[in-house]
DNA sequence: CTAGGGTTAG
Protein backbone atom coordinates (compact mmCIF):
# COMPACT_ATOMS: atom_id res chain seq x y z
CA UNK A 1 0.00 0.00 0.00
CA UNK A 2 1.38 3.33 -0.85
CA UNK A 3 2.48 5.56 1.74
CA UNK A 4 -0.43 8.28 0.31
CA UNK A 5 -3.28 6.09 1.42
CA UNK A 6 -0.81 5.10 4.82
CA UNK A 7 -1.76 8.40 5.74
CA UNK A 8 -5.10 9.23 4.51
CA UNK A 9 -6.39 5.99 6.27
CA UNK A 10 -4.20 7.16 9.52
CA UNK A 11 -5.79 10.73 9.43
CA UNK A 12 -9.23 8.83 9.05
CA UNK A 13 -8.93 6.20 11.21
CA UNK A 14 -7.21 8.60 14.61
CA UNK A 15 -10.28 11.21 13.89
CA UNK A 16 -12.57 10.13 16.88
CA UNK A 17 -16.21 8.91 15.58
CA UNK A 18 -19.24 9.45 17.06
CA UNK A 19 -20.00 6.06 16.89
CA UNK A 20 -21.97 4.70 20.26
CA UNK A 21 -19.67 2.15 22.36
CA UNK A 22 -20.88 -1.29 22.17
CA UNK A 23 -20.74 -2.74 25.56
CA UNK A 24 -18.00 -3.73 27.68
CA UNK A 25 -16.40 -7.01 26.77
CA UNK A 26 -14.15 -8.97 29.34
CA UNK A 27 -10.32 -8.11 28.94
CA UNK A 28 -9.07 -11.49 27.74
CA UNK A 29 -7.77 -13.81 30.67
CA UNK A 30 -5.52 -16.56 30.87
CA UNK A 31 -8.20 -18.78 32.68
CA UNK A 32 -9.99 -21.55 31.03
CA UNK A 33 -12.51 -22.13 33.62
CA UNK A 34 -15.95 -20.90 34.08
CA UNK A 35 -16.26 -20.09 37.94
CA UNK A 36 -19.68 -19.67 38.80
CA UNK A 37 -20.80 -15.95 38.88
CA UNK A 38 -24.25 -16.35 41.32
CA UNK A 39 -25.56 -18.44 43.67
CA UNK A 40 -27.72 -21.21 42.13
CA UNK A 41 -30.88 -19.85 43.66
CA UNK A 42 -30.23 -16.07 41.85
CA UNK A 43 -29.46 -17.92 38.18
CA UNK A 44 -31.99 -17.56 35.69
CA UNK A 45 -33.65 -20.45 33.91
CA UNK A 46 -31.98 -18.28 30.62
CA UNK A 47 -28.67 -18.35 32.15
CA UNK A 48 -29.03 -22.33 33.27
CA UNK A 49 -29.72 -22.83 29.36
CA UNK A 50 -27.25 -20.75 28.26
CA UNK A 51 -25.23 -22.93 31.25
CA UNK A 52 -26.26 -25.77 29.33
CA UNK A 53 -25.37 -25.09 26.30
CA UNK A 54 -21.48 -24.03 27.45
CA UNK A 55 -20.98 -27.54 28.79
CA UNK A 56 -22.78 -29.01 25.75
CA UNK A 57 -20.82 -27.14 23.28
CA UNK A 58 -17.27 -28.28 25.19
CA UNK A 59 -18.31 -31.75 24.90
CA UNK A 60 -19.14 -31.80 21.42
CA UNK A 61 -15.86 -30.09 20.92
CA UNK A 62 -14.30 -33.54 21.37
CA UNK A 63 -15.77 -34.81 18.15
CA UNK A 64 -13.30 -34.46 14.90
CA UNK A 65 -16.72 -33.82 12.92
CA UNK A 66 -18.19 -31.10 15.12
CA UNK A 67 -14.83 -28.85 14.67
CA UNK A 68 -14.43 -29.27 11.27
CA UNK A 69 -18.18 -27.41 11.01
CA UNK A 70 -18.42 -23.56 12.17
CA UNK A 71 -22.33 -23.77 12.25
CA UNK A 72 -22.11 -24.70 15.10
CA UNK A 73 -19.99 -22.54 16.38
CA UNK A 74 -21.59 -19.35 14.91
CA UNK A 75 -25.25 -20.85 16.59
CA UNK A 76 -23.69 -21.08 19.91
CA UNK A 77 -21.65 -17.79 20.04
CA UNK A 78 -24.24 -15.57 18.52
CA UNK A 79 -26.90 -17.21 21.15
CA UNK A 80 -24.38 -16.19 23.78
CA UNK A 81 -23.56 -12.68 22.08
CA UNK A 82 -27.13 -11.71 21.81
CA UNK A 83 -27.70 -12.86 25.86
CA UNK A 84 -24.29 -10.88 26.46
CA UNK A 85 -22.34 -13.59 28.16
CA UNK A 86 -18.91 -12.69 26.85
CA UNK A 87 -17.35 -14.75 29.46
CA UNK A 88 -19.11 -17.97 27.91
CA UNK A 89 -17.70 -16.95 24.40
CA UNK A 90 -14.27 -16.66 25.76
CA UNK A 91 -14.70 -20.07 27.76
CA UNK A 92 -16.04 -22.05 24.50
CA UNK A 93 -13.31 -20.69 22.46
CA UNK A 94 -10.47 -21.20 24.76
CA UNK A 95 -11.59 -24.43 24.72
CA UNK A 96 -10.61 -24.71 21.27
CA UNK A 97 -7.04 -24.15 22.24
CA UNK A 98 -6.50 -28.39 23.81
CA UNK A 99 -7.19 -29.48 20.30
CA UNK A 100 -4.70 -29.86 17.37
CA UNK A 101 -6.89 -28.23 15.37
CA UNK A 102 -5.51 -24.60 16.86
CA UNK A 103 -2.41 -25.06 14.75
CA UNK A 104 -4.34 -24.67 11.56
CA UNK A 105 -5.11 -21.36 10.68
CA UNK A 106 -8.09 -21.74 8.91
CA UNK A 107 -9.19 -23.41 12.23
CA UNK A 108 -7.73 -21.02 14.49
CA UNK A 109 -9.21 -17.51 11.90
CA UNK A 110 -12.34 -18.90 12.18
CA UNK A 111 -12.24 -18.51 16.49
CA UNK A 112 -10.51 -15.08 15.58
CA UNK A 113 -13.68 -14.00 13.65
CA UNK A 114 -16.29 -15.62 16.20
CA UNK A 115 -14.41 -13.09 18.97
CA UNK A 116 -15.03 -10.56 15.80
CA UNK A 117 -18.33 -10.76 15.58
CA UNK A 118 -19.33 -11.09 19.13
CA UNK A 119 -17.34 -7.55 19.30
CA UNK A 120 -14.89 -8.97 21.35
CA UNK A 121 -12.10 -7.47 19.41
CA UNK A 122 -9.48 -7.33 22.40
CA UNK A 123 -9.72 -11.38 22.15
CA UNK A 124 -9.28 -11.68 18.52
CA UNK A 125 -6.19 -9.30 18.61
CA UNK A 126 -4.86 -11.95 21.32
CA UNK A 127 -5.24 -14.63 19.58
CA UNK A 128 -4.15 -13.36 16.76
CA UNK A 129 -0.93 -12.37 18.73
CA UNK A 130 -0.57 -15.99 20.70
CA UNK A 131 -0.26 -17.50 17.00
CA UNK A 132 3.33 -18.52 16.78
CA UNK A 133 3.60 -20.11 20.28
CA UNK A 134 0.39 -21.93 19.00
CA UNK A 135 2.28 -23.37 16.16
CA UNK A 136 0.14 -21.76 13.87
CA UNK A 137 1.15 -20.42 10.80
CA UNK A 138 0.19 -16.70 9.75
CA UNK A 139 -0.16 -15.72 6.00
CA UNK A 140 -2.31 -13.14 4.78
CA UNK A 141 -5.73 -14.78 5.81
CA UNK A 142 -5.02 -14.44 9.40
CA UNK A 143 -4.23 -10.84 9.12
CA UNK A 144 -7.56 -10.21 6.83
CA UNK A 145 -9.35 -12.05 9.48
CA UNK A 146 -7.72 -9.73 12.26
CA UNK A 147 -8.91 -6.42 10.26
CA UNK A 148 -11.87 -8.10 9.87
CA UNK A 149 -12.42 -8.73 13.49
CA UNK A 150 -11.80 -4.22 14.01
CA UNK A 151 -14.83 -3.89 11.24
CA UNK A 152 -17.19 -6.59 12.74
CA UNK A 153 -16.15 -4.99 16.63
CA UNK A 154 -16.55 -1.51 14.69
CA UNK A 155 -12.82 -0.89 16.62
CA UNK A 156 -12.13 1.09 13.28
CA UNK A 157 -9.18 3.17 14.72
CA UNK A 158 -7.10 0.30 14.82
CA UNK A 159 -6.80 -0.67 10.99
CA UNK A 160 -5.14 2.04 9.84
CA UNK A 161 -2.36 0.99 12.29
CA UNK A 162 -2.42 -2.68 11.63
CA UNK A 163 -1.88 -1.84 8.26
CA UNK A 164 0.71 0.42 8.44
CA UNK A 165 2.79 -1.89 10.66
CA UNK A 166 1.97 -5.57 10.56
CA UNK A 167 2.79 -6.15 7.04
CA UNK A 168 6.29 -5.31 6.87
CA UNK A 169 6.44 -6.75 10.66
CA UNK A 170 5.16 -10.41 9.53
CA UNK A 171 6.38 -10.46 5.26
CA UNK A 172 2.65 -10.60 4.77
CA UNK A 173 1.75 -8.93 1.80
CA UNK A 174 -1.73 -7.31 1.89
CA UNK A 175 -4.13 -8.89 -1.14
CA UNK A 176 -7.50 -7.95 -2.61
CA UNK A 177 -9.66 -9.19 0.85
CA UNK A 178 -7.61 -6.74 2.97
CA UNK A 179 -8.41 -3.59 0.55
CA UNK A 180 -12.07 -5.08 0.44
CA UNK A 181 -11.97 -4.88 4.41
CA UNK A 182 -10.80 -1.55 4.24
CA UNK A 183 -13.31 -0.14 2.08
CA UNK A 184 -15.93 -2.20 4.27
CA UNK A 185 -13.88 -0.16 7.03
CA UNK A 186 -14.70 3.50 5.55
CA UNK A 187 -18.04 2.66 4.50
CA UNK A 188 -19.20 1.33 8.26
CA UNK A 189 -17.55 5.15 9.00
CA UNK A 190 -19.55 7.04 6.65
CA UNK A 191 -16.35 7.82 4.40
CA UNK A 192 -17.53 7.11 1.77
CA UNK A 193 -15.43 8.92 -0.54
CA UNK A 194 -12.50 7.68 1.23
CA UNK A 195 -13.84 4.19 0.54
CA UNK A 196 -14.04 4.88 -3.03
CA UNK A 197 -10.73 6.31 -3.43
CA UNK A 198 -9.38 3.11 -2.31
CA UNK A 199 -9.79 2.13 -5.46
CA UNK A 200 -7.52 3.71 -7.01
CA UNK A 201 -5.23 2.42 -4.32
CA UNK A 202 -5.95 -0.74 -4.94
CA UNK A 203 -5.20 -0.46 -8.77
CA UNK A 204 -1.46 1.00 -8.32
CA UNK A 205 -1.28 -2.08 -6.46
CA UNK A 206 -2.53 -4.08 -9.29
CA UNK A 207 -5.50 -5.33 -7.32
CA UNK A 208 -8.51 -5.21 -9.82
CA UNK A 209 -11.71 -4.50 -7.93
CA UNK A 210 -14.02 -6.97 -7.98
CA UNK A 211 -18.14 -7.69 -6.96
CA UNK A 212 -17.66 -7.35 -3.56
CA UNK A 213 -15.51 -4.13 -3.44
CA UNK A 214 -18.32 -2.89 -5.67
CA UNK A 215 -21.32 -3.98 -4.02
CA UNK A 216 -19.52 -2.51 -0.85
CA UNK A 217 -19.67 0.81 -1.92
CA UNK A 218 -23.16 0.41 -3.62
CA UNK A 219 -24.76 -0.62 -0.65
CA UNK A 220 -23.36 2.63 0.82
CA UNK A 221 -24.15 4.36 -1.38
CA UNK A 222 -27.94 3.25 -1.80
CA UNK A 223 -28.30 3.14 1.86
CA UNK A 224 -27.20 6.73 1.82
CA UNK A 225 -29.66 7.60 -0.54
CA UNK A 226 -26.91 8.98 -2.98
CA UNK A 227 -28.56 8.24 -6.18
CA UNK A 228 -25.78 10.29 -8.31
CA UNK A 229 -22.82 8.39 -6.55
CA UNK A 230 -24.11 4.85 -6.88
CA UNK A 231 -24.85 4.90 -10.02
CA UNK A 232 -21.14 6.37 -10.93
CA UNK A 233 -20.16 3.48 -9.44
CA UNK A 234 -22.32 0.96 -10.89
CA UNK A 235 -21.39 2.91 -14.21
CA UNK A 236 -17.44 2.13 -13.38
CA UNK A 237 -18.14 -1.56 -12.35
CA UNK A 238 -19.49 -2.31 -15.36
CA UNK A 239 -16.67 -0.47 -17.24
CA UNK A 240 -14.01 -3.12 -15.50
CA UNK A 241 -16.60 -5.87 -16.92
CA UNK A 242 -17.94 -6.72 -13.59
CA UNK A 243 -20.99 -8.37 -13.79
CA UNK A 244 -23.68 -7.28 -11.44
CA UNK A 245 -25.65 -9.71 -9.36
CA UNK A 246 -28.78 -10.13 -7.22
CA UNK A 247 -26.48 -8.14 -4.38
CA UNK A 248 -26.02 -5.24 -6.59
CA UNK A 249 -29.85 -4.53 -7.29
CA UNK A 250 -30.97 -5.01 -3.58
CA UNK A 251 -29.41 -1.84 -2.30
CA UNK A 252 -30.98 -0.04 -5.11
CA UNK A 253 -34.65 -1.65 -4.50
CA UNK A 254 -33.89 -0.76 -1.27
CA UNK A 255 -33.07 3.14 -1.82
CA UNK A 256 -36.06 3.04 -4.50
CA UNK A 257 -38.59 1.97 -1.84
CA UNK A 258 -37.27 4.10 1.20
CA UNK A 259 -37.48 7.17 -1.39
CA UNK A 260 -41.25 5.96 -2.28
CA UNK A 261 -40.35 5.19 -5.96
CA UNK A 262 -41.97 2.26 -5.65
CA UNK A 263 -43.00 1.53 -9.44
CA UNK A 264 -38.93 2.33 -10.12
CA UNK A 265 -38.24 -0.35 -7.70
CA UNK A 266 -41.22 -2.72 -9.67
CA UNK A 267 -39.23 -1.69 -12.95
CA UNK A 268 -35.64 -2.94 -11.71
CA UNK A 269 -37.17 -5.87 -10.61
CA UNK A 270 -38.23 -6.84 -13.89
CA UNK A 271 -35.11 -4.91 -15.40
CA UNK A 272 -32.79 -8.13 -13.17
CA UNK A 273 -35.42 -11.31 -14.95
CA UNK A 274 -34.55 -9.34 -18.24
CA UNK A 275 -30.72 -9.55 -17.08
CA UNK A 276 -30.88 -13.16 -15.56
CA UNK A 277 -30.06 -11.97 -12.08
CA UNK A 278 -32.54 -13.78 -10.28
CA UNK A 279 -34.20 -11.69 -7.89
CA UNK A 280 -34.04 -13.26 -4.13
CA UNK A 281 -35.66 -12.81 -0.87
CA UNK A 282 -34.45 -9.94 -0.08
CA UNK A 283 -35.55 -8.27 -3.23
CA UNK A 284 -38.84 -9.58 -2.77
CA UNK A 285 -38.93 -8.16 0.51
CA UNK A 286 -38.45 -4.81 -0.04
CA UNK A 287 -40.93 -5.05 -2.61
CA UNK A 288 -43.34 -6.02 -0.29
CA UNK A 289 -42.41 -3.81 2.34
CA UNK A 290 -43.15 -0.42 -0.45
CA UNK A 291 -46.62 -2.18 -1.44
CA UNK A 292 -47.17 -2.57 2.64
CA UNK A 293 -46.42 0.51 3.88
CA UNK A 294 -48.32 1.77 0.71
CA UNK A 295 -51.28 0.43 2.16
CA UNK A 296 -51.63 -2.02 -1.20
CA UNK A 297 -52.79 -5.71 0.32
CA UNK A 298 -53.53 -6.87 -3.40
CA UNK A 299 -49.66 -6.26 -4.09
CA UNK A 300 -48.17 -7.39 -1.39
CA UNK A 301 -50.09 -10.60 -1.51
CA UNK A 302 -48.88 -11.24 -5.30
CA UNK A 303 -45.54 -10.24 -4.69
CA UNK A 304 -45.85 -13.25 -1.89
CA UNK A 305 -46.36 -15.36 -4.36
CA UNK A 306 -43.50 -14.03 -6.66
CA UNK A 307 -41.55 -15.46 -4.24
CA UNK A 308 -42.48 -19.16 -4.70
CA UNK A 309 -43.02 -18.55 -7.99
CA UNK A 310 -39.38 -17.80 -8.07
CA UNK A 311 -37.84 -21.04 -6.09
CA UNK A 312 -37.23 -18.16 -2.87
CA UNK A 313 -38.64 -18.72 0.77
CA UNK A 314 -40.01 -16.61 2.76
CA UNK A 315 -38.18 -15.37 5.81
CA UNK A 316 -38.92 -14.50 8.93
CA UNK A 317 -38.78 -10.88 7.55
CA UNK A 318 -41.44 -12.10 5.27
CA UNK A 319 -43.90 -13.10 7.38
CA UNK A 320 -43.51 -10.41 10.09
CA UNK A 321 -43.68 -7.89 7.63
CA UNK A 322 -47.41 -9.45 6.16
CA UNK A 323 -49.32 -11.11 9.19
CA UNK A 324 -50.23 -8.15 11.22
CA UNK A 325 -50.69 -5.76 7.77
CA UNK A 326 -53.29 -8.63 5.95
CA UNK A 327 -54.84 -9.19 9.39
CA UNK A 328 -55.13 -5.26 10.08
CA UNK A 329 -56.52 -5.46 6.17
CA UNK A 330 -58.97 -8.38 7.46
CA UNK A 331 -57.62 -10.64 5.10
CA UNK A 332 -58.27 -13.45 7.82
CA UNK A 333 -58.07 -16.43 5.72
CA UNK A 334 -54.61 -15.59 3.97
CA UNK A 335 -53.54 -14.68 7.50
CA UNK A 336 -54.95 -18.10 8.52
CA UNK A 337 -53.11 -20.07 5.74
CA UNK A 338 -49.98 -18.16 6.19
CA UNK A 339 -50.12 -19.05 10.20
CA UNK A 340 -50.56 -22.82 8.99
CA UNK A 341 -48.16 -22.98 6.44
CA UNK A 342 -45.04 -21.12 9.18
CA UNK A 343 -46.09 -23.45 11.84
CA UNK A 344 -46.45 -26.66 10.25
CA UNK A 345 -42.90 -26.00 9.11
CA UNK A 346 -42.10 -25.56 13.30
CA UNK A 347 -40.92 -21.72 12.59
CA UNK A 348 -42.48 -19.91 15.29
CA UNK A 349 -45.12 -16.62 15.18
CA UNK A 350 -45.23 -14.19 17.74
CA UNK A 351 -48.17 -15.16 20.36
CA UNK A 352 -49.91 -11.60 19.85
CA UNK A 353 -49.86 -11.88 16.68
CA UNK A 354 -51.41 -15.79 16.46
CA UNK A 355 -53.93 -14.30 18.87
CA UNK A 356 -54.64 -11.84 16.14
CA UNK A 357 -55.36 -13.81 13.77
CA UNK A 358 -57.17 -16.13 15.72
CA UNK A 359 -59.46 -13.09 17.59
CA UNK A 360 -60.15 -11.95 13.82
CA UNK A 361 -61.41 -15.42 12.38
CA UNK A 362 -63.45 -15.62 15.75
CA UNK A 363 -65.01 -12.91 14.47
CA UNK A 364 -65.50 -13.88 11.03
CA UNK A 365 -67.55 -16.71 12.51
CA UNK A 366 -64.57 -18.91 11.03
CA UNK A 367 -64.93 -20.98 14.41
CA UNK A 368 -63.48 -24.09 12.82
CA UNK A 369 -59.93 -22.45 11.52
CA UNK A 370 -59.76 -20.08 14.39
CA UNK A 371 -59.22 -23.72 16.40
CA UNK A 372 -57.59 -25.79 14.05
CA UNK A 373 -55.24 -22.69 14.49
CA UNK A 374 -55.09 -22.87 18.09
CA UNK A 375 -54.66 -27.11 18.20
CA UNK A 376 -52.04 -26.44 15.82
CA UNK A 377 -50.04 -23.62 17.62
CA UNK A 378 -50.54 -25.83 20.54
CA UNK A 379 -49.47 -29.02 19.38
CA UNK A 380 -46.16 -27.77 17.72
CA UNK A 381 -43.52 -29.63 18.89
CA UNK A 382 -41.34 -27.07 19.84
CA UNK A 383 -42.95 -24.26 21.29
CA UNK A 384 -46.46 -23.68 23.02
CA UNK A 385 -48.74 -21.07 22.67
CA UNK A 386 -51.30 -19.94 25.15
CA UNK A 387 -53.77 -18.76 22.82
CA UNK A 388 -57.33 -18.43 23.90
CA UNK A 389 -60.43 -19.00 22.67
CA UNK A 390 -63.36 -16.55 23.29
CA UNK A 391 -64.89 -18.65 26.78
CA UNK A 392 -61.62 -20.29 27.97
CA UNK A 393 -60.77 -20.18 31.31
CA UNK A 394 -58.33 -17.77 32.18
CA UNK A 395 -54.97 -19.77 32.40
CA UNK A 396 -56.62 -22.79 30.77
CA UNK A 397 -54.37 -22.98 27.63
CA UNK A 398 -50.87 -24.70 27.99
CA UNK A 399 -48.05 -23.18 29.59
CA UNK A 400 -44.70 -21.99 27.46
CA UNK A 401 -42.39 -25.10 27.72
CA UNK A 402 -38.58 -24.85 26.51
CA UNK A 403 -36.31 -25.94 23.82
CA UNK A 404 -35.03 -29.17 24.44
CA UNK A 405 -33.95 -28.62 27.95
CA UNK A 406 -31.50 -31.26 28.77
CA UNK A 407 -29.91 -30.27 25.33
CA UNK A 408 -28.85 -26.78 25.70
CA UNK A 409 -29.93 -25.36 22.80
CA UNK A 410 -28.09 -28.06 20.29
CA UNK A 411 -31.61 -28.83 19.56
CA UNK A 412 -30.76 -26.69 16.27
CA UNK A 413 -29.54 -29.18 14.67
CA UNK A 414 -32.02 -31.09 15.07
CA UNK A 415 -34.61 -28.58 14.26
CA UNK A 416 -33.03 -27.57 11.84
CA UNK A 417 -32.86 -30.95 10.31
CA UNK A 418 -36.38 -30.98 10.23
CA UNK A 419 -37.00 -27.69 8.98
CA UNK A 420 -34.76 -28.47 5.67
CA UNK A 421 -37.06 -31.70 5.28
CA UNK A 422 -40.26 -29.13 5.39
CA UNK A 423 -41.06 -25.48 3.87
CA UNK A 424 -40.31 -25.14 0.78
CA UNK A 425 -38.06 -27.84 0.36
CA UNK A 426 -40.76 -29.94 -0.42
CA UNK A 427 -40.64 -27.97 -3.75
CA UNK A 428 -36.66 -28.26 -4.14
CA UNK A 429 -33.40 -30.12 -4.15
CA UNK A 430 -31.78 -29.55 -0.90
CA UNK A 431 -28.12 -28.31 -2.04
CA UNK A 432 -29.71 -26.08 -4.65
CA UNK A 433 -31.27 -24.06 -2.18
CA UNK A 434 -28.90 -22.24 -0.13
CA UNK A 435 -30.20 -19.92 0.67
CA UNK A 436 -33.20 -22.01 2.88
CA UNK A 437 -30.78 -23.23 4.17
CA UNK A 438 -30.16 -19.95 5.89
CA UNK A 439 -33.61 -19.20 6.46
CA UNK A 440 -34.37 -22.33 8.35
CA UNK A 441 -30.90 -22.13 10.40
CA UNK A 442 -32.12 -18.45 11.59
CA UNK A 443 -35.90 -19.37 11.66
CA UNK A 444 -35.77 -22.11 14.30
CA UNK A 445 -36.23 -19.58 16.79
CA UNK A 446 -39.01 -16.98 16.83
CA UNK A 447 -40.30 -15.75 13.69
CA UNK A 448 -40.92 -12.80 15.91
CA UNK A 449 -43.71 -11.22 14.83
CA UNK A 450 -44.87 -9.78 18.75
C1' DC B 1 -10.30 -14.07 5.91
C1' DT B 2 -13.95 -9.69 2.45
C1' DA B 3 -20.44 -7.47 0.62
C1' DG B 4 -27.44 -8.21 3.19
C1' DG B 5 -32.64 -5.53 5.70
C1' DG B 6 -34.16 -5.20 11.01
C1' DT B 7 -34.33 -8.00 14.96
C1' DT B 8 -33.18 -12.39 18.09
C1' DA B 9 -35.73 -15.65 24.41
C1' DG B 10 -39.90 -16.29 27.81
Amino acid sequence: MSSSLYRRLHGLFTKPNTLTPLPKTPKPTTLNTLEPLLPESSISSTDKRLRALVKKFKAASDSERFRTRNYGYEIAVRRLAAAKQFSYIEDILEHQKKYKNISNERFTVRLMSLYGKSGMFEHAHKLFDEMPQLNCERTVMSFNALLAACVNSKKFDKIGEFFRELPEKLSIKPDKVSYNTVVKALCEMGSLDSAREVLDEMEKNSFEPDLITFNTLLEAFYRNKSFSDAEKVWALMESKNVVPNTRSYNPKLRALISDNRISEAVELIEEMGRKGVKPDIFSFNALIKGFRDDGNLEEAKRWFGEIVRNDCCPDRSTVKMLLPFVCEKGDFDFAFELCKEVITRRFIIGTATMQLVVDGLVKESKMEDAEKLVELGKSNNYFHYKLKMAGDQEGKSGNGFPVDEDNGGLVLYDSVKEVRRSWFYLQHQEDTCKQCTLVSSSSCRNIGTD
